[in-house]
DNA sequence: TATTAAAAAAGAATAATTCTCATTTAAGAA
DNA sequence: TTCTTAAATGAGAATTATTCTTTTTTAATA
């Protein structure tokens, strides 16, 4: 279940987004990052995959995709802003000494807090 | 229940701290602007009250306050760090909007969320 | 009163994010 | 295809809450 360039186009195009070069990277590098990458991460990978990119347009850009729910802002302990791909419903374990984010899917959780009126 | 200068003092003393007007005047800040005040409205209502204060040392007295668990620090959406003066456990009902931050009391929810191990 | 470790003052440094503005480009029109 | 232009990007300066560094002051104890 990779999720191809064309998948990556689609998803901007459903959203009536520009398709630019900048966008695809940046979408393609949270999937690939996947484990809630700061905008440095993916900054680093960008540039590690030879082409160059500015800082504010990663920022820029992550912000179109999360007012456009193709990703996620995900806030943790630090002053550093981690960013999530999968917009399937989760919650999140956090481990503040290393700042680790794993996925967490519990239904009886749900159920126990929607429950709560 | 008006907490007086005396009481602050006692506060300090118990945890061993040395009793400095900075200390007093933060930690009273903090109880008389009661509403999860930044390290801002403490520096501002400290000046107002005409003593000058440095602002590391208002960021330094209130890890202090925080290690010795005098005070809590509470996070928000926004980037600013806010005090709690009140140690008693309780929710914070939060409003991105306008920051506002109010204390809610719910022993339902605190079974609820202890029952669920 | 003298000693001294701790605290505070002052202001520079930090760093993630935002902002500004000149340049480039994607996408639709002709 | 070429033209047009609103939108996007690049480059780097600006912002800002917080931390750090260094010097000076002070609270507590003897
Ligand atoms: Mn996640
Ligand atoms: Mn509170
Ligand atoms: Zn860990
Ligand atoms: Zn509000």
């Amino acid at each position: 279940m990779n999720i191809t360039i064309e998948d990556i186009r689609n998803k901007l195009i459903e959203k009536g987004l520009k398709i630019t070069p900048q966008r695809i990277s940046i979408l393609q590098a949270v999937y690939v990052l996947n484990n809630h990458p700061t905008a440095d991460n993916i900054i680093e990978y960008i540039r590690e995959a030879h082409s160059n990119i500015a800082t504010g347009t990663v920022y820029k850009v992550l912000d179109t995709l999360v007012e456009n729910q193709l990703i996620r802002k995900v806030k943790t302990d630090r002053d550093i802003m981690r960013y999530d791909g999968i917009m399937e419903k989760h919650h999140h374990l956090y481990c503040s000494t290393c700042d680790l984010i794993e996925d967490y899917i519990d239904e009886e959780l749900d159920n126990i807090l929607s429950e709560y009126l």
